[in-house]
This record gives C-alpha cells, structure tokens and sequence, in this order.
RNA sequence: GCCCGCUUAGCUCAGCUGGUAGAGCAACUGACUCUUAAUCAGUAGGUCUAGGGUUCGAAUCCCUGAGCGGGUACCA
C-alpha cells in the first residue's frame, strides 16, 4: 500500500539522518517567540548588512517548495505560519540533513528575519534541527480534511489541517476563560465536587453506572453537581460555580454527546430573576468579547446575543405562539394532534406535561434570538421553589436559542420538609421520569441545618461554544466526540460480542 | 430503536442504463538559488467498507452486517 511505502521511505530518512550524528527527535527548542509574535518583529525594509535581527522558531512543516539547492518551507504553530528559506550555500553543514525534510516534520530554525522578494515574512535559516520526524504523510494541504469519521476519531490531523476547526477550540477554550474571569470578579469560588456518586440527582437523565472494587460497590457517574454545590451554600460557600463534565446516559445526536461540560452558578441570596440578569450579561459581554459582536450565524439563522432577552411565561408563550389556551387541555391537544401527533399518545399526558409538549414540538423550535422561558409546572422539577403567588408553578427559566435549551435555571428549593416530601412524591414515580434513585436524605439533612435561599443556573458549555462558533452539531466543539470503537483489535471485540447477543 | 443517505489510491473526488478502475494533490526518481497550490520530465500506488447472492461478467443490481452522517423516537 502507498501508506507502508511511505512509511519505510520515511524510516529509510530516519536512518539516514542518525547516520548523519542527527537527533530525528531532539529536545527543547530555545525559541524567539511564538510564530505570530516573531512575525511582528520583521522589519519592513531589508536590513544593512550586519543589522538584521537573527531568531528562533519551532513548527511543523506544512508545505515544502523544493528548488534544488534552496528550500522554501511554511512553518506552523498555534498562532499562525512563517516561511522559512533554505539554501545550501549559507548552511552547507546541514544541508544533507535538510535533503531528508519532510512535510509534517517538526523544526526548529535559526535564521535572520526580513521579507522575501515578494513580500513574504521569511526566515532566512542559518541552521535548523529536527525535533520531530513524522512518519505519515499529513492531509493534502489543499484539499484539506473532510471526511468527519477521520476528523472526530484523529482529531490532531483536523487540527493540523482545517484552521477553521483549530479557530473553534481556541475560542472555546477563551470562551471558558472569560467565563472563569467574569465570575472570579463577582467573588464566586470555583470548586468540584464528586463525578463518583452513591446517589445521582439534580437533573432528569439515567446514569453511567461503575464499580468501586475496594468498596465493592456500585457507583454512578455525576447527571449533574447541583446538591453537592448546595450543600455549599449550606456551608456557607454563598457564591460558588463547576465547570465540569457531566454523564448522561442517553441517545447521541447533533445537541447531545454522553458526557458534556456544564457549568453550574449557585448565588445565596439571589433568586431567578437575579440569575436571568446574570445570564444574559455573561452570555452578550462573552460575544463582545470574543467575537467583537453580539451578531451570530448560526445554520440558517441570524442571531443577536445582545442583552436584554425578552422573558416570557409558558402560558404567555403557548398562547401567543400556539395560539391555545394554557389552561384548556383538550385544545392543547387539538393543537398537537394537527401538528401531527398521535392521538394515542397525546391521551396519557397530565396538564403539565401536555404544556410541556406544547412548548417542545411548537413553541421552541420558533424560539431563534435567546429568549428566558418562564414559569414551568413546580410538579416537573422537585428542586425547584415554587412561585409565591400561583404554587402550582416554579420560579424557574431555561433560555432557549435557535430551538435548543441552552440554560437552566431557578429559585432553589430551600425548605427542608417540602423537600423531603417532592423527593419521595418523585421516587415513587422514578420509573417513569428516572429523575433520581433513592431520597438524598443527606442533601435533606443539610438542607435542615439550613440553606440561604439562592439563584442556581447551568449553562451548557458546549453549546454555548457552539452558539458563539456557529457550529450545529455538538461533535464540532467537543474535542474528541463519544464514538463507537474502530480499531481493528476493537472491531473484532465488538463482533464477537454481536455474534454472542444472536 | 426506526427511516434515509454516504463509504472508490495517503487526501479530495470522478466512474452513465453491469463489460473488469480514473483525475488532481501527496509520494518516489531526475532538473532547478526568491518560491508560496512553485515549475518541468518521468515512476509507482487499489481486498472499490465486510460477507454472501444474481450474472458469462459486479465498484455498479439484490440480501445481511459495520462505521459515519442526517432525520425521527427517547431525553420534564
């Protein structure tokens, strides 16, 4: 195959260049700079001789232009390319190591800094050494790297490759950045807590479930932090913040991989209202910030992060959108049924989760700019304080953009005995909603000792990036996406199971 | 889970109603000291996703499986 005979042409250099006393794989590279900032260094003009700044880079070839006794290379590190002139005469002594050069190798050159003839950025080298000696041809620099299956499973070649996917993680990674610095100037503390649970709660989700040898005994992978971070607030941590992988063991699609970063924001004192300003604020300044406007394509829309976002209630939204009345739940079924439902599963939902597909299957998907989506049924979230005035509902949001949830939030439940109560009220439904396996009796006994009332909100980290990058699907954000096994020695495993199933 | 689509050289892709596999780039050899998708001349490179079937003949048609993508269901 073409791979193995470029691989042993490439181990034939390798042995060449030991043969020369060259180190294929040397050490520390006592750089000038980054390459974006030795850019900036070049002089305009050609220097007098005996003037010109002399600097070190380190990169990766991406392209080799090969004229015989002079080499043109580009040079690529995080912050950008740099073009780097060889030739013989002016470093006779490496030249024999140069002629093994390969596009994807690692250098670092030695050499004065001035433009081409042509303009171009240059480093004339005077001498250069390998750091790295690559031993698979990169992707056609030209054609790039398309095919998603190689880009999410070798996710250093799409790197290497597509500048557009290395833009997105940088900016994920400012994004976070912000993020921490927005809220460390708030004075909240950032903590952890465990991803190792005995008892899982705080969301709706089944979980991973591991094994504790030692303690023999089973353990589940964290949906969510939320009572460990109040329990917190409880210890008198009154503004405190996670931002960590969650693991939800539930279906894959382009708004949904198996573990996921959430950030979560707990606030004493505080309730919803307070966390929908703080929502807004941090989600337009990060979008200033970052991308130097709140103006967003995302897929086929065009959003607008600026901050205020309208607040509506559900029933507001049901009746101005839908076109129903909220109360009314043989009309909301009407409704649904002419969306195209089945009637036979619309005939088994309660009020509250009829308005909850209201809003799901009609109401969300028109929900494009970020929108603060009031007022739930206290009935769906246990954790959740009730709203004052009308008990039957919550003082909860979620922001809602482009028909995705991006942000959760609400008045945390504060009351010890009501608490206890939901948390049963709700594992004796678990099996149909599998919100959570047992009553937290330790959570409800902090919560005896008592628990300032407070704002909680979580925020989908990956899909903010997603927001802020323009990316639909969740795999383009997320560094290495869950995917099924593909190795061969993996491959064969999971048929051998195949055929064990049948 | 179900439905639809995709899988051909290292990469990006052609390959019609079935006639025995192609291009560009990358690679290799040679020429070339200001190129930048360098150029010029030449060479090599394939289990057409896997298995089975129909056929004189299958990348192409049929069946089964795999991976990936999209949709749908599930996920308050």
């Amino acid at each position: 195959m073409a791979k193995d005979k470029i691989r042993n042409d490439r181990l034939g250099k390798l042995a060449a260049l030991k043969q020369l006393n060259a180190d294929p794989y040397g050490s520390r590279a006592l750089i000038t700079g980054m390459v974006e900032d030795v850019r900036a260094l070049c002089p305009e003009e050609t220097p007098e001789e005996g003037r010109a700044s002399v600097v070190t880079v380190a990169g990766r070839v991406v392209a080799l232009r090969d004229m015989g006794k002079s080499k043109w290379l580009d040079l690529l590190d995080r912050t950008g390319k740099i073009q780097v002139n060889l030739i013989q005469k002016r470093s006779v002594d490496i030249w024999e190591q140069a002629k093994h050069l390969d596009v994807g190798d690692f250098l670092e050159v030695t050499g004065i800094l001035q433009k081409s003839k042509t303009g171009e950025v240059t480093i004339f080298g005077n001498s250069f050494r390998f750091l790295s000696k690559s031993l698979e041809s990169l992707p056609a620099k030209w054609t790039g790297l398309r095919d998603v299956e190689i880009r999410y499973r070798r996710r250093y070649l799409d790197l290497i490759a597509n500048e557009d996917s290395r833009k997105t993680f940088i900016t994920r990674s400012r994004i976070i950045s912000f993020i921490r610095a927005f809220l460390d100037r708030e004075k909240f503390l950032e903590v952890e807590t465990p991803m190792l649970q005995a008892i899982y709660g705080g969301a709706a989700a089944r979980p991973f479930v591991t094994h504790h040898n030692a303690l023999d005994i089973d353990l589940f992978m964290r949906i969510s932090p939320e009572t460990y971070l109040k329990r917190l607030l409880v210890g008198g941590l009154d503004r405190v913040y996670e931002i960590n992988r969650n693991f939800r063991n539930e279906g894959i699609d382009t708004s949904h991989n198996p573990e996921f970063t959430m950030i979560e924001i707990y606030q004493a004192y505080a309730d919803y209202e307070v966390m929908m300003d703080l929502t807004e604020t941090l989600v337009s300044s990060a979008a200033r910030e970052i991308l130097d406007t709140t103006k967003i394509t995302f897929g086929e829309h065009k959003i607008d992060v600026a901050a205020p976002w309208p607040r509506k209630s559900i029933h507001e939204l049901v009746r101005e959108v839908a076109g129903v009345n909220p109360e009314d739940d043989e009309a909301m079924k009407a409704k649904l049924a002419s969306a195209g439902f089945a009637k036979e599963k619309l005939s088994g939902l309660d009020h509250d989760h009829l308005l909850g597909k209201v809003m799901d299957e009609i109401v969300e998907p028109t929900l494009i700019n970020p929108t603060f989506v009031t007022h739930h049924p206290a009935s769906l979230n246990p954790l959740c304080k009730r709203n004052r005035d009308k008990p039957e509902l919550s003082d909860r949001f979620e922001v809602i953009v482009a028909g995705m949830e991006l942000a959760n939030a609400f008045s945390e439940l504060n009351d010890p005995l009501e608490q206890r109560a939901r948390f049963e009220a709700q594992v004796a439904r678990a099996d149909e909603e599998g919100y959570c396996n047992a009553v937290d009796e330790d959570y409800v006994s902090a919560l005896e000792v008592g628990m300032p009332p407070a704002g909680g909100l979580g925020i989908g980290i990956d899909r903010l990036v997603m927001l802020l990058t323009g990316n639909p699907s969740i795999r383009e954000v997320i560094l290495f996406p869950t995917l099924k096994p593909r190795t061969p020695e993996e491959l064969a495993e999971a048929m051998a199971e195949t055929e064990e199933e049948e």
